[in-house]
DNA sequence: TATGTTTTTTAGATCGCTCTAAATTAACCA
DNA sequence: TGGTTAATTTAGAGCGATCTAAAAAACATA
């Protein structure tokens, strides 16, 4: 069995992986696990025993076939969990991300399987990530960033990339969840900015937040 | 916040407390830790500085008023979780016990709060052990064990004293489950077996058996 | 109550994870 | 291409939890 330590680090990798091209450097793990590089070359070392990693000295890690496959089942423990807490315990989604982080190191199979049934076997988790099934595949959603759609087009809120409680509840008072459908009234070449059009209202977003939140077309 | 090991010991001290008479000793913890008394011992330190445990060299301990505190939450978590395990996600009653021994130290307020709501504020677990209340009072229910009732008397199947997955199976067999009502149609002073007679069916029940089952009268 | 046995504590070591400081390697650029 | 800077690794240490072996205290009983 591996420790909270080791999942956490996999976990990591695999999430920087997924924002990354190559090979995951010593520096940026030390900076997603908030420790320091000296640390995270001794925990590589033994990941990379365990053959969870592939590592060379200064050349970085990838997660081998294994790693990755422990990686993506904590994953779908932490979304299934966080469905759970949303939806049957009755949580905002601002507020479940902590909970969740130690729920997904629970170790038993069929605890996830009942769980996963119980849900009723959901595809995305309450920010809209993608929960992985339980043989580890996992479909990226083609969603794209709000700032990218132009004046006039149309778009579902579908997910978001900045996963903060800042954020969620910024989102929230906004009333801009999931599912809410947009069009974009006007762009503002200068700051970025965006004004949006929902059933409700009508919202002015600006830079940071229209890049955070991902919509299906 | 206390490390897992800190809870558990903690649960341990508070359940050896409710058997024995007096403090609680090294080596008694030593064995229902499954670890040794110098650890112990190194163990109890701790607690004690941090005001958890009333120690005195030689002298065994007893739980603070804040050490037993922090054991009835544990408890508190434990039995809510097997609740939950058995009641929404359909496992046995002999299955949840470990699954509960890594959830129980899940450390949020909200969430138990939350669990205990969703759950209907139940007041026994599925073995028929009572679920400590959120401010920490606790009824110990009037349970006797069924070898103590004489021939002719009735009563119903309302908790176990070992909790066991096997044991557990065992009654599953016989289909002798929480709630079960039963009369003693026959004591056999010889080996203090016993023959009772429920709604299905008339079995026949060791000492062993008989000892670790609790009735209500 | 003296002596032997059991219980408990202490001493000293290991393992996992972390850190700082120093050394090494790689990357960048004039 | 050599020199500077940045990234990474190594060395050495600390902390929490554990262990074995040995010492100390408490207990039991003759
Ligand atoms: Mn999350
Ligand atoms: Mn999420
Ligand atoms: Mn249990
Ligand atoms: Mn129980």
């Amino acid at each position: 069995m591996n420790s909270f330590t080791e999942e956490n680090y996999l976990k990591a990798i695999y999430k920087l992986t997924e924002e990354s091209i190559g090979n995951v450097t010593t520096n940026a793990i030390a900076e997603a696990m908030n420790t320091k590089a000296a640390s995270v070359t001794d925990m590589i070392k033994k990941l990379s025993e365990k053959q969870l990693v592939n590592y060379a000295k200064y050349q970085g890690v990838t997660l081998t076939h294994k790693g990755e496959g422990i990686a993506i089942q904590i994953i779908r423990k932490h979304r299934l969990w966080e469905f759970f807490l949303v939806n049957k315990l009755n949580f905002k989604w601002d507020e479940v991300h902590d909970i969740a982080e130690e729920l997904e190191h629970i170790n038993s199979a069929p605890l996830v399987d009942r769980l996963d049934e119980y849900l009723g076997f959901p595809k995305f988790d309450p920010h809209g990530d993608p929960i992985p099934s339980k043989n580890g595949t996992l479909k990226i959603p083609n969603f794209f960033k709000l700032s990218k759609l132009e004046t006039g087009e149309r778009g579902t809120v579908s997910g978001v990339s900045d996963h903060s409680a800042a954020f969620l509840q910024y989102l929230e008072k906004q009333h801009l969840g999931l599912g809410i459908q947009l069009k974009v009234s006007e762009k503002n070449d200068y700051d970025n900015s965006m004004i949006i059009i929902t059933e409700e209202r009508t919202l002015f977003l600006s830079k940071e937040v229209a890049n955070n939140i991902l919509v299906a077309k």
